[in-house]
DNA sequence: GTATGTGCAAAACGTTTGCAAGTTC
DNA sequence: GAACTTGCAAACGTTTTGCACATAC
């Protein structure tokens, strides 16, 4: 899952450049938070983010979290997933290009798809209805055969 | 929209029905509540719901609203919807087959729209990963023309 | 030096819940 | 009358904000 850290210079950069080009200010707290942003490459919650740098003995503080995520949301860094729950999700979009979620109901799960036929169809759709596509969301709410293996054959355990 | 008030009848017998299977108890207030839901043929919220009884002039507790809501919601005759925002959509579901969302980024308009294409696509793609579909959300969130419609032309107004 | 960012604790938001009183079956 | 429902106000959990202090450029 991790593409090697070079990845990670290079997002770093890609960050300073954009929080540039928007006057925002270089500190050593955009900095980390950052990082640990395009380090990650599941999906996360704001609330993981403190919890995994409270737990390495880092601090941070749970306002200049939440902004920083706001800062790189507004810069297209990552982008913002709900899935259901009452908070947020997130993940980093450099090297990731768009895609579609499965999330397994029993066990919380989450795949990733990307399917052109399934986008082209989407774009297809929306123009028809007289729109023109901006963003698109596709989360399908499935059982995983791992989870459930036994539902799936000729005979249940239940 | 509206598709006859019979149809109303006929969806109250209906929670009159899956609430007695489930134990609930028949009150006034369920009722209320309930009818409006039927009636309603838009994309609602639990504030909508409360504005709209009490610019009429009808008590409705905040409490007793949302203990409804999640009510109709265990007994499936509405759905949950998150468009983005802090707070959940719903609409009932009797009359309303699957169908998924065009958003209108500009004046918020949502479209409903169903193609049996890509729903054997969602479909096609959760089992090829090893999935068992149960439930799924396309949300699109695109410019309608009627917003913006010197957008689409040759030349902006911007 | 001015504009911007930080951190704290408090507020804000939609939503949920504990509890005493009232209703349903 | 036992079990459930209501309504109030208070609690909830996530996210945002006001403010005084600190930092970046």
């Amino acid at each position: 899952m991790q593409k090697g850290s070079s990845n990670v210079a290079r997002e770093m950069s890609l960050l300073k450049e954009r929080m540039q080009k928007s006057q925002f200010k270089s500190t050593p707290q955009r900095d980390e938070i950052a990082e640990w942003v395009f380090k990650t490459h599941d999906h996360f919650t704001v609330e993981d983010l403190i919890t995994d740098f409270r737990g390495k003995g880092k601090k941070v503080s749970q306002a200049t979290a939440y902004r920083v995520i706001q800062m790189m949301l507004q810069l297209k860094l990552i982008e913002e997933h709900d899935f259901g729950k009452d908070y947020k999700f997130y993940e980093h979009t450099p090297g990731h290009e768009h895609h579609d979620h499965i999330i397994c109901i029993d066990c919380g799960k989450i795949i990733e798809f990307s399917d052109p036929t399934l986008e082209a169809l989407k774009e297809k759709i929306t123009l028809k209805n007289g729109f023109k596509m901006r963003e698109h969301h596709l989360t399908i709410y499935a059982e995983c055969t791992r989870c459930t293996p036994e539902k799936r054959s000729y005979k249940s355990s239940k």
